[in-house]
DNA sequence: GCGACAG
DNA sequence: ATCTTGTCGC
């Protein structure tokens, strides 16, 4: 897919901040998005080992989430894992696969925060900007904020706010949803990325679940994207 | 100064 | 993320 080039990757980390907070400005965070006009969905997610990181972009259909693209795209890794800095790691190799993709994915989800994140632009709300796509991330564990826990059901969500209440501020904003996925095991935390609102945020991730803890699309991308023995690149070619 | 901290 | 054996449970 075609994919603009919105700035530079090999910035400092103090760069890297203030080009979060001023990309913070442009998300579109408000819009919901019709699941009925879903056909392509695509997960998204980097391995990394030994100073090497793989990307691996997985379309599925939409609603059966068969798999029906897959690239990948290797590169050295550039940047150290910085808590709220994860983009400047993860993209320039990101960005890499998705100009393999041929197929135009309707919505994203990521391995990650969308703007659940300190400055309210994680990668999924960073990469949605970039690709102009609709993205949603689909984090494993809490980057920012707070939340009362949801239930133990399946299906049962809870609002993550962007601090914990106080009598001061009995509401802070919310800025996403912890998700049960499956009863009484860990819940991921969804937030809406770019061109999307929280709600339909939460329904897409909750349409791509099947029998596991995470939704179908990033568990594709997460296997794809693997880096074991038997999928290493070739050092030679011929 | 101390604790927290996506992948 | 990655380093790592066995083990509990459907």
């Amino acid at each position: 897919m075609h994919i603009p080039h919105l700035h530079d990757w090999a910035v400092t980390p103090r760069e890297a901040i203030a080009l979060q907070k001023q990309l913070a400005g442009q998300l579109v965070l408000d819009r919901p998005l019709d699941l009925s006009a879903i056909r392509h969905v695509a997960g998204v997610d980097v391995s990394v080992r030994e100073g090497l990181s793989r990307a691996a972009v997985v379309v599925l259909s939409f609603p059966d989430l068969q798999v029906v693209e897959t690239v990948l795209a290797d590169a050295p890794t550039p940047f150290p894992y910085v808590p709220g800095l994860l983009t400047f790691r993860e993209g320039p190799v990101l960005e890499e696969a998705f100009a393999r993709l041929k197929t135009e994915p309707d919505a994203l989800i990521f391995d990650g925060a969308g703007c659940a994140h300190p400055r309210g632009i994680g990668v999924a709300s960073h990469m949605g900007l970039w690709l102009g796509r609709p993205s949603v991330g689909c984090a494993k564990t809490r980057l920012t904020g707070w939340s009362a826990g949801p239930g133990p059901l399946q299906g049962e969500a809870a609002a993550l706010l962007a601090r914990p209440p106080t009598s001061a501020e009995p509401s802070p904003p919310c800025i996403g949803a912890v998700l049960r996925t499956r009863a009484n095991v860990a819940p991921v935390y969804v937030s809406p990325g770019h061109l999307i609102d929280q709600a339909s945020a939460v329904a897409l991730v909750s349409a791509c679940l099947s029998r596991f803890r995470l939704p179908e699309p990033v568990r594709a991308a997460h296997r794809a994207a693997a880096l074991t023995a038997a999928s290493q690149p070739k050092l030679s070619g011929v």
